[in-house]
DNA sequence: CGACCATTTGATATGGATCAAGCGATGTGG
DNA sequence: CCACATCGCTTGATCCATATCAAATGGTCG
């Protein structure tokens, strides 16, 4: 179920909202989208819960995971403002969801999608579309996941920058263990090699929460 | 582009037909696929190529996969007979294909298949299906490599066992190095921890390419 | 039979995990 | 407003699972 929560601090400084661009998906949420908040840390929803919505970020930044028995946690996705995710075909998720910052999220309901996408062949494109975009994800998270710690480390850097649209500005909402639970490392190595990082000029680490690539090609190339 | 190759020895001894079970995608493609055959480690396709063409194993196994710029392989996954692979929703494939023995395969166009869906929504659902079930798959996958060896190892065992319907008798048309390359591992690692599978008798190894789960619960407890 | 290729087995090296402190920023209660 | 507790992050020392390097074994085909 959708718990909802009040904001206690202020919301992060993100552009409030990203143009849908000229996306029948995008619009559509946007215009029937009933807005949710959610405090840090908080859960959007759980791994086996129903899957009754689909989750559009207005501000704030989400992640999603699985959990093995034994404690272990992979993260899937890192979402931020503008992005969508909860999407599933059938009607159970398959991974949980938190909020890592607090969040303003637009949230519709599957159901009227799917129907949506009965009477427009447009909107049932849009709606494969994004889990053809999820499953290319996927993959090159795994394409990740075969690399050594650097690689995997300026590969996260570069996504992060690119998404970021700031260009060589990277602001990091998540937590260390939240960057090693997606990468598959350790806490202790992920910030050994940032140090490491920064000690060969590839970056610089003005605050944790903040990093500069100061030099993209290198990082590029350390990606593999 | 695809290339077809005759096939010099006679095909692997699958079921040569996995009836279509009401399902709108795989009867079309059993109505309209034109048969290709595919000799062993032969390309079916490559990463860059267009995407034109849906596949269908009526006989046979086939392996994707993407390689980094060093070389290393990692291979997506594997299919087998009855199993759909190379559908995309862009133009372009994201992974390359091989024959990991030879093959008889049903060959379907996309844009087919696309315009197809465009009148009959029952196909629509199911193209956007079959790209959520390849996404399930490769969450599965990224989960399997944060595992350790033996859990990699174990759970590769108890997938290939599920999807054999032979139950416990495993017989595997791919190398070890292709195990290697799914699993994360090195092909010395995945020999190691076999023979210890079969020392602590949770599997038998007849021979190398055939394996029998002695015992699917401590198989089961090994995955994690 | 002999050559080749896949697989197994052995010996050693190493990248990242684990265990353990230390440090710095942030928030809280006195 | 300051002292202290807490939390997230970094750094250091050591260990271990898996990689790497090397060789032996076995199975298949000409």
């Amino acid at each position: 179920m959708l718990k909802q929560f009040t904001i206690e601090r202020p919301v992060r400084s993100r552009p409030d909202h990203i143009p849908a661009d000229g996306n029948a998906f995008h619009s559509s949420i946007d215009a029937m989208g009933a807005p949710m908040y959610f405090a840090r840390n908080s859960e959007i929803y759980g791994e086996t819960e129903p899957a009754e919505y689909v989750y559009k970020i207005v501000s704030g930044a989400v992640r999603t995971y699985n959990v093995l028995d034994d404690g272990r946690r992979q993260i899937g996705a890192f979402y931020l403002s503008g992005d969508i995710f909860g999407l599933e075909l059938a009607g159970e998720h398959t991974s949980s969801a938190e909020a890592i910052t607090d969040c303003k999220i637009l949230v519709v309901k599957r159901s009227t999608l799917v129907s949506l996408a009965d009477r427009d062949n447009e909107v049932a494109r849009e709606l494969w579309e994004m889990t053809a975009v999820e499953l290319q994800r996927a993959q090159a998270h795994i394409m990740l996941l075969i690399k050594t710690a650097q690689e995997r480390v300026a590969g996260f850097l570069l996504e992060m920058a690119k998404r970021s649209a700031s260009g060589r500005d990277v602001e990091l909402p998540m937590s260390r263990q939240d960057i090693a639970d997606y990468l598959g490392l350790t806490i202790e190595t992920v910030s050994r090699t940032l140090t490491q990082l920064e000690k060969v000029a590839a970056i610089n680490i003005p605050t944790s929460r903040r990093i500069t690539l100061r030099n993209p090609v290198a990082l590029t190339r350390l990606n593999s």
